[in-house]
RNA sequence: GGGCCGUUAACUCAGUUGGUAGAGUAUCUGCCUUUUAAGCAGAGAGUCGCCGGUUCAAGUCCAGCACGGCCCA
């Protein structure tokens, strides 16, 4: 205690104090009949007069944002879960003792008010308080009322007071779950199952990235936290769910970025009988039903400077298309493996002993295409190499069916006609070990028991997955993952305060 | 992992050439019954991120560390 400093020490002498006169600081049991929202709302449409005129009383509860104190009255603001409306402490209207509450009434405090409304001379609907209850006794200070909290370390760690103060933050996760519930309703409307698979996996499997390793005690076995729950998800398609989802976090152990958290939330959808090219239209429904739904109806949004058109169709190229043709990749580089190795290292790309053509390619291709890649676009048709899940393209076999969704420079989706030949899959894994062994630590692991529900028979399937985050953050034109994030990721603090 | 930047009162920030630590908000006291970044008068509030070094003297200069941010890999 003798670390808080003189505002935190003087609220609990006032606590004390309180307490003293037998005003409860965190009585139970008030209700709470009206919300600030509607109040605001029912009186939108009437003059100045009718508020006066109606001596309903209304029942409202908020935090103190703001105090006007006079001599024997005082405006303040408090403000609900949605909205925020002045209120009006009058001394002879609430009495001595009420009003000597009122003025020891901290900016923070929760309380209830009741009383008619009516409009100030400035024609603020405000409710004329007959009776307040202290509901809940601040302890700490609020962030000063003008700059608010602007330290990024402070307002993630303390999440709860950045949304006490900021509005735009709270509305940032409103949205953010209007969109995740609008996701749901797409899926489900056409006839997808929402499924939980396992998030601890004996084999992380699914996507290429580290995983984060744990331990059951019971068990005396290693799990490993998912990288994708892509597998799992296709065991489902071989026991007859033809279209599943799933919108859940993934883990990956990497680093930390504007772009990056170790968990994170990704939907992925399966649909048999569908190809890749399916997806692609289904992708832009979906971002199309996400626009009308959060974003005014309008197709075009402004992301940090911006301006987005998600209108369809989108553009389509193919990989290799995109690298000449976007990102001036001599033909050369593409075609012939040595001059890819030559012009890699020209952009200063490190080279892996264990890494081909076509991962060299994907090297290339986040250098020097997917930053320009500002409208939406369909990348579509990857390089077999890395791509061990999804089906050779029959035309050509060194591809494999694929796309990958970029908007404002940045990875939003990856999807591709599923492999569904055992044969060709236990090939695909055994290529990965050999990468394995060679020192790729993202390489997939052989995953027998995936190679044995493909042998039962998995229909002709298309899959795909999407960063839920990194599509909050367009939406809501968030510049990091961790303005999307309740509580992001941070390393612990030295001390507790 | 590398480079650059930041860390000063509860919050937002100043702090000059190294010479006793500043403002606004918030808090406390007094006045004030239609204010809204209310006003007026006064007061209290600091491990200048941490740890060393240089110096008569360090918020300021130097080294290391911690946490955070941005960029790069």
């Amino acid at each position: 205690m003798e670390d808080l400093n003189i505002v935190v020490r003087e609220r609990l002498e006032k606590a004390a104090e309180l307490e003293g006169r037998n005003i409860a600081l965190y009585p139970n049991a008030f209700s709470v009949p009206d919300r600030i929202k509607d109040l605001l709302a029912g009186a939108g449409g009437k003059t100045a007069e009718e508020p006066e005129s109606d001596q309903t009383a209304y029942t409202v509860a908020g935090r103190v944002l703001s105090v006007r104190s006079f001599g024997k009255s005082t405006f303040m603001h408090i403000a609900d879960a949605e909205a925020k409306i002045q209120i009006y402490l009058q001394q002879n209207r609430i009495g001595e003792e009420s009003y000597s509450l009122a003025k020891k009434l901290d900016i923070g405090d929760i309380i209830r008010v009741s009383g008619p409304l009516f409009r100030t001379k400035t024609d603020e609907l405000t409710v004329l308080v007959d009776d307040l209850v202290l509901l809940t006794k601040n302890l700490r200070p609020l962030p000063e009322k003008f700059h608010g909290l602007k330290d990024i370390e402070l307002r993630y760690r303390q999440r709860y007071v950045d949304l006490i103060v900021n509005e735009q933050v709270r509305e940032t996760f409103r949205k953010r779950a209007q969109i995740i519930s609008g996701i749901r309703r797409f899926f489900t409307e056409r006839r997808f199952l929402e499924v939980e698979t396992p998030m601890m996996h004996p084999i992380a499997g699914g996507a290429t990235a580290k995983p984060f390793k744990t331990h059951h005690n019971a068990l005396n076995m290693d799990l490993y936290l998912r990288i994708a729950p892509e597998l799992y998800l296709k065991r489902l398609l071989v026991g007859g769910f033809e279209r599943v989802f799933e919108l859940n976090r993934t883990f990956r152990n990497e680093g930390v970025s504007t772009q990056h958290n170790p968990e994170f939330t990704m939907l992925e959808f399966y649909q048999a009988y569908a190809t890749y090219e399916d997806l692609m239209v289904l992708t832009e429904e979906l971002f199309r039903q996400i626009a009308l739904e959060a974003n005014d109806g309008k197709m075009v949004l402004e992301y940090q400077g911006s301006v987005i058109d998600l209108s369809p169709p989108w553009a389509r190229y193919s990989f290799l298309e995109s690298l000449t043709g976007i990102g001036n990749v001599p033909q050369e580089v593409v075609e012939n493996f040595d001059a890819a190795v030559v012009y890699a290292k020209s952009l200063g790309i490190g080279i892996e002993r264990f890494e081909g053509h076509g991962k060299l390619l994907t090297k290339v291709f986040d250098l020097v295409v997917e930053p320009r890649l500002i409208q939406p676009t369909f990348i579509y048709r990857y390089p077999l190499e890395v791509s061990p899940l999804s089906r050779k393209t029959e035309a050509d076999p060194e591809f494999v069916d694929r796309f990958e969704l970029f908007i404002a420079a940045r990875e939003m989706a990856n999807a591709f006609s599923e492999l569904n030949d055992p044969r060709d899959q236990r090939k695909r894994f055994e290529g990965q070990i050999a990468a394995f062994q060679a020192g790729d630590e993202e390489a997939h692991q052989m995953d027998d028991d995936y190679i044995r529900a493909l042998e039962y028979g998995m229909p002709p399937a298309a899959g795909e997955g999407i960063g839920i985050d990194r599509l909050i953050m367009l939406f809501t034109d968030s510049p990091s993952i961790r303005d999307v994030i309740l509580f992001p990721h941070m390393r612990p603090e030295k001390k507790s305060q």
